[in-house]
DNA sequence: TTTTGATGGTACGATACAGTTCCGTACCGT
DNA sequence: ACGGTACGGAACTGTATCGTACCATCAAAA
């Protein structure tokens, strides 16, 4: 006995899909206040009334837009951190970090939470949580084992975090978030190589001459 | 002969600084999106043609909002900083930059730069320029000076001061700006201080039986 | 084959918006 | 007293918006 998948379920899923691709494409190119839900009508073809059939207003659809991207983009910012080297995993947590920020949906996520946030809170406060707030305390879970194992001399792993990850953005993020620069790879990995040094180091020169 | 003042104008100025001001206050509050002239024109009164005598288009209203808030808001930006103690130095200007960005006014600011940035090309790069940018390359000159006396060992100053402001953002900034919860002074402080301690001297534990 | 449910096509309703027009009034310098 | 300028008041234009109503069509299920 096979999969008893209603043909009619199927075509119901595709055209969700459909719609949802479109609109995806409209709303974060646009923004949510410019895009009109004739705009996404226009490009799905077909009828006004299925298109309110999947989503029965903009505001709905705007909600199953921005939690689907959220999934898709947002799951990258949790890279597997086994408690191996410090550096290099400071490195690929704030490359991937930052890769996925300066990401065309990143960005453009990023500057659709921030633009309607005061208009769906509850969106904005999951966004933080399944995104940036995630990020760090997932980090921060990295730094509590390498303070436990004596490798780290952080007061609070969590702020630690927050300000490892708040570095490596940097101007660099906010630059592109403001002027639609997406800046290059390789200034991407300086970036964060300078920070992860400063980060471990600090800037502070050390005298020389026998400190302690 | 006392000031040949023309009655005109001082009425003109009059109103355009009323109509700013309420201007301002709507397009804040609401968004360039849904703020509207009518909404403006409601809270101002009078007459719609004086109100576009003033101001010729809503984005001309928008700009002329925007470069006014900013000269106000931004200036903060850039304390003073005199060639003194680094770690006092540091603490001021990380608690300046993050009181000024947590004020309601920065705020609103910069979730109205982030929003109409790709409308805005031209606003959303003076605002970088006048503000983070501005402030990251004042605290570069103090680092520069820093360096030269050998009191930091910072590769490159501007990039140091860039990751140093965004680690004093950190997530505070963040989650302020998408949940509109305003964290409280003596947060910003610790969260300042502990910047500038990880900054300072890093996060690595120092082998307690003699470096080098 | 008949029936059911999703879709295509299009017209429509109601509202909101940016910007204009017309007319009369209040104020200021001469 | 007079002329110029800005302002008050309100209706108006054209367009864009979200969401609904109506009917034909097509594919799957009975």
């Amino acid at each position: 006995m096979d999969t008893p998948i209603d043909g009619h379920l199927r075509r119901q899923a595709a055209k969700r899909d459909e719609i949802l691709a479109v609109a995806t494409d409209v709303f974060l190119k646009e923004g949510y206040g410019r895009a009109s839900m004739d705009q996404v009508h226009a490009r799905i073809g077909g009828s006004k009334r299925t298109l309110y059939n999947h989503f029965p207003s903009k505001e709905a659809l705007f909600e199953a837009i921005v939690t689907a991207v959220s999934d898709r983009v947002l799951a990258a910012l949790r890279p597997p951190l086994g408690a191996g080297d410090l550096r290099r995993t400071l490195v690929k947590m704030g490359t991937d970090y930052l890769v996925v920020l300066l990401s065309p949906d990143g960005l453009a996520l990023y500057r659709a939470m921030v633009s309607e946030a005061p208009h769906f809170p509850e969106l904005a406060r999951t966004f933080f949580e399944n995104g940036p707030g995630r990020a760090s305390r997932h980090l921060a879970d990295f730094f509590s084992d390498q303070k436990a194992k004596g490798h780290i001399d952080a007061e609070d792993p969590q702020v630690a975090a927050e300000h490892f990850l708040g570095a490596v953005r940097g101007d660099v993020h906010l630059a592109a978030v403001l002027s639609a620069r997406k800046p290059s790879k390789p200034l991407i990995e300086a970036t964060v190589a300078q920070a992860v040094e400063t980060f471990l180091g600090g800037v502070r020169r050390i005298d020389r001459t026998l400190p302690k």
